[in-house]
DNA sequence: CCCATTAAAGACATGGGCGTCTTTAATCAT
DNA sequence: ATGATTAAAGACGCCCATGTCTTTAATGGG
């Protein structure tokens, strides 16, 4: 695995509430469960963390639910990367040598570089309101199906 | 983790006998597990994987130990991490989407794939012969450092 | 032939990612 | 106010990658 679960649970969950929001509205845990087809407590904790960083809002309670605010639209897919799979996932080696750097690098280190930076470069340059932009019908459904 | 480190156990076993194997020597388990730091009996299982891959070649016995064959030198990354990171590995949608494909691709698909397709090109044309061949005098030494 | 040495094989333990459930706290409709 | 609804928080279990140990089988030296 690249990218843990996690993030493709956090971003699909982002990616819905966001999308959800141009009908002004919150959603509840139970609906993005559902529509996304993962599983409920196990996203309950992602959530909470995406909440805690800031990139979403949330309020208990009746009507209450999950809602944008002025972070969310110009989150990076690095910033919930950073969430998921740790502060540290950008610099680990592919080696899991942990000395390995650019000035004292392992065998491969040059080989893998091009294609770790153009990853990064993606997830850094790349926002949940670049990627709500390109908005097909089909939306919902691309981050839907199981 | 980007990949596992039971490929990093793999490629620096594997390079270690590659390198050694310039003596003309078997090398032991207990050899390479001292000389790169690494968890003896967990490389000791991994080993045995790249062995029944037929990556390296082993025997038995007083004077046993791992040794290269014809295929070492000409093996590619992708074989090993075929081994130890799974067939699927390269497929994986970076959103954990099982029917994310080319034809009905997840919202980052495009995005992600030219990161991804640089990685696999690296590593399916990189082999251990090459990885050998710049053989700076601390190579033991940057696959050994923990 | 016998024994030390070595990899192969299999049993078992651990830790973290993943998943479930229960309890608590906040918020709103009534 | 009260109760239903909702997220937050915490306890617990499962699975698999990782790691350890023991037993078995093969090989070569003496």
């Amino acid at each position: 695995m690249i990218l843990s679960k996690s993030f493709g649970y956090a971003l699909r969950g982002i990616l819905y509430v966001s999308l959800m929001q141009e009908e002004k509205r919150k959603v509840s845990l139970d609906e993005i469960a559902g529509q996304l087809k993962v599983p409920r407590y196990f996203l309950a904790k992602i959530m909470k963390e995406v909440v805690k960083a800031g990139v979403l809002s949330a309020t208990r309670g009746q009507q209450g639910g999950f809602f944008i605010n002025s972070n969310t639209l110009n989150t990076s897919l690095t910033t919930i990367i950073r969430l998921t799979d740790g502060e540290e996932y950008f610099n680990i080696c592919m080696l899991s040598l942990q000395k390995c750097n650019p000035s004292n690098p392992c065998p491969l280190h040059s080989k893998f570089e091009p294609g770790r930076q153009e990853l990064f470069e993606v997830c850094h340059n790349t926002t949940i309101g670049m990627v709500i932009k390109n908005n097909k019908p089909e939306f919902i459904k691309s981050i839907s199906f199981h």
